[in-house]
DNA sequence: CTAGGGTTAG
């Protein structure tokens, strides 16, 4: 559905003006304090302070030194630190905790909190007192290193010696409670700050509510936005943004454009995290043109698109294969002044791989090295499945070496692609002892290492090894899930074993486990298959009792029965009813409807029906043709098989129609068909 | 101390 807004965007921006909604704002640029200076020169900088005669005073370092922590040069700082001796007290220049702090804080973010603490040690060693900034980082890299527990236990001790919590303490544990998942500590936290000196702000609301929004707990999350306003507290654009990036993540695209229109009622600006979220919502759904319109937009109002912004626009062209627009967009990055990241890199890969072009893909991985953006995890892990998707498994299987030489560690997602990839190549064998050596790296198989494997056999007809397989991953303390049981069911259907198949699916139940789309779209598969298409019927009709929702998945498969039980119009029914359920027909749609006309001699309605799925945005595919062609014949209308043929096909399916066509065609016909090759 | 973009199975 297009709301007003975008429609309006998309028809023509002139007619927003700034009292519908918040973009017409003006802007004022905060000027950046620090300059773009390089390591090297910061480190020459503090060289040179460090030689001049007489020496500066301590603040003169202590500045330079956390530009370069704040640019992320950690270890950097740490070894200037260290050269001048500052943490052993240098005789000249005594520093002060600011420096003790800066050497915790990159201690931290180098994930050794353990070093953090020594620096504490000698803080206090040498008559130093702590003070706020000290803990609060100290709590915060212990947060950082999922050393929560600990950085709690600290909170206490602190307290306890009768420190006082500022904001930034409470907020560091909230925010580390949030993003460990624990959304319901970081609000007792935020209890306990209402009745403490220092009541809670925006920051931490907006943290929680932003924890909230990403584990979808909307309503919870607009009870504290509620709360927040009534207790004073106003909302910012971060928060904002946080709650609309919730919203559109469930496409709820009306109550997002409502927040904006908060937005502009409380004078809240959007910023460029507002604007790269909508237009990464509008890339995610293709609506690609409301998203440019959108960044046209945003650059008009001043606020200045970033590496993010165009890493999900070239997304979403990329998801529409449109590979040649993406990549245009990719290289007009650099005149925008906005690096490629190894994100923007991640997602040209991706693009290209799923575009059939693992070439292309292969040498944007290439040109990234070049232009010394490190690859990463996901890189290698993109790449890998791009090759084994196109078929070059081999390479692919090579690429954990080269991680290994590079310094990253494969992970679990990099050996279930491969597993997977072994198991569609029916290497079975190389699977398993792969699934072993995967243990023998350190990296434990999950689910789905397990679910990989088991379709791996149901797929090759060995169906009693998926399911020893599916006992062992109990006996290993992994619990299957429902892919587990859809896999199963699937297999064992498909092996005839419809008898076991039934006790999985019960047995799924037992376990808690709820049987989802896919497990209703295997049993109806199964049902339609086998002639069962009264209980197919019955089943289809009571799925939404349990809470799922029929796909066009469903729907084929109910329509495919109809039609190989005779039941054309019953399967056209179904058909034309597809709207009004909300789902849009697809190739195979068209293809099992067209079929199905094709065998009930309705020729003619078979082939209004292919015009109408090109006129309907949906394009026929080879089988598409293969059925047309097989219904002419079959109607033992060859020569209009033949002229069928001619209008509409390009070469390489043309080899195949030609062998469907061998043999049937009267000579006369077949004349016809060797002059038009 | 709070917000945006990239990866695996049915």
């Amino acid at each position: 559905m297009m709301h007003a807004f975008f429609v309006a965007v998309h028809v023509s921006r002139k007619f927003l003006t700034s009292q519908q909604l918040p973009f017409n704002r003006s802007y004022t640029f905060a000027v950046p304090k620090i300059r773009n200076t390089d390591l090297k020169t910061l480190v020459f900088k503090f060289n040179r302070l460090a030689y001049r005669n007489p020496v500066p005073p301590i603040p003169e370092f202590t500045k330079i030194l956390s530009v370069i922590a704040k640019r992320n040069h950690f270890a950097a700082a740490i070894s200037l630190i260290n050269q001048f001796d500052f943490l052993g007290v240098n005789p000249v220049l005594k520093p002060t905790i600011y420096v003790f702090n800066i050497a915790i804080n990159c201690f931290c973010h180098l994930k050794r909190v353990d070093f953090g603490f020594a620096v504490l040690a000698k803080v206090t060693k040498l008559g130093y007192q702590p003070d706020c900034a000290t803990f609060n980082t100290l709590i915060k890299g212990l947060c950082g290193s999922d050393k929560l527990h600990q950085a709690i236990k600290l909170f206490d001790r602190i307290v306890k010696n009768g420190f006082e919590p500022s904001v930034v303490t409470y907020g560091t544990l909230i925010n580390g409670f949030c993003k460990s998942g624990d959304t319901h500590s970081a609000i007792i936290l935020l209890q306990n700050m209402e009745t403490s000196t220092c009541p809670p702000g925006i920051i931490q609301y907006s943290c929680i509510i932003d924890s909230l929004c990403k584990r979808k707990r909307f309503f919870e999350a607009l009870k504290l936005f509620t709360e927040m306003k009534r207790k004073g507290v106003s909302p910012n654009v971060v928060t904002y943004t946080c709650l609309i990036h919730g919203l559109c993540s469930i496409h709820s695209w009306d109550e997002a454009l409502e927040l904006l229109s908060e937005m502009h009622a409380r004078n809240v600006s959007l910023n460029v995290h507002t604007f790269s979220i909508l237009l990464d919502a509008l890339c995610k759904e293709g609506r690609i043109t409301e998203a440019e319109s959108l960044l046209s937009l945003m650059i008009q109002i001043g606020v200045t698109p970033n590496t993010v912004t165009y890493n999900s626009l070239i997304r979403g062209y990329c998801l529409l294969g449109k590979m040649d627009v993406a990549r245009k967009l990719f290289d007009s990055m650099v005149d925008q002044h906005c690096a490629h990241s190894v994100i923007s890199y991640n997602i040209l890969i991706k693009g290209y791989s799923e575009n059939k072009k693992i070439d292309e893909a292969l040498s944007v991985f290439h040109e990234m090295c070049n232009e010394d953006v490190v690859p990463s995890l996901v890189t290698y892990n993109t790449l890998i499945i791009g090759l084994c998707q196109a078929g070059r498994f081999e390479e692919a299987l090579l690429l954990p070496y080269e991680m290994k030489s590079h310094g990253l560690t494969p992970d679990i997602s990099t050996y279930n692609t491969l597993l997977d990839a072994l198991c569609n190549n029916t290497k079975l064998d190389e699977a398993l002892k792969f699934f072993d050596s995967m243990i023998d790296q350190g990296c434990t198989p999950s689910v789905m290492s397990y679910n990989i494997l088991i379709k791996g056999y149901s797929e090759n007809e060995k169906i009693d090894e998926a399911l020893n397989m599916f006992s062992k991953m109990s006996k290993n303390g992994v619990n299957p899930n429902v892919v587990t049981y859809n896999t199963l069911i699937s297999g064992l259907s498909h092996a005839g074993r419809l008898e076991e198949a039934r006790m999985l699916s019960s047995e799924m139940k037992s376990r808690g486990l709820k049987p989802d789309i896919v497990t209703f779209n295997t049993i109806l598969n199964t049902l339609c298959k086998n002639g069962k298409l009264d209980e197919a019927r019955s089943l289809f009709n009571t799925m939404d009792d349990d809470g799922v929702v029929p796909d066009i998945v469903t729907c084929n498969c109910i329509i495919d029965g109809m039609c190989k039980s005779g039941e054309t119009d019953d399967a056209y029914g179904m058909f034309l009813s597809l709207s009004s359920r909300g789902l849009q027909p697809n190739v195979r749609t068209y293809n099992i409807m067209i079929d199905g006309l094709c065998k009930a001699s309705e020729l003619d309605k078979a082939n209004t029906l292919f015009l109408e799925m090109k006129a309907n945005g949906c394009s026929a595919d080879e089988i598409t043709y293969k059925i047309m062609v097989q219904g002419f014949i079959r109607a033992k209308q060859t020569t209009r098989a033949i002229e069928f043929i001619n209008g509409s096909l390009n070469g390489n399916v043309w080899a195949d129609m030609k062998k469907l066509l061998n043999g049937c065609c009267p000579p006369m016909d077949q004349k016809i068909l060797s002059s038009s090759n």
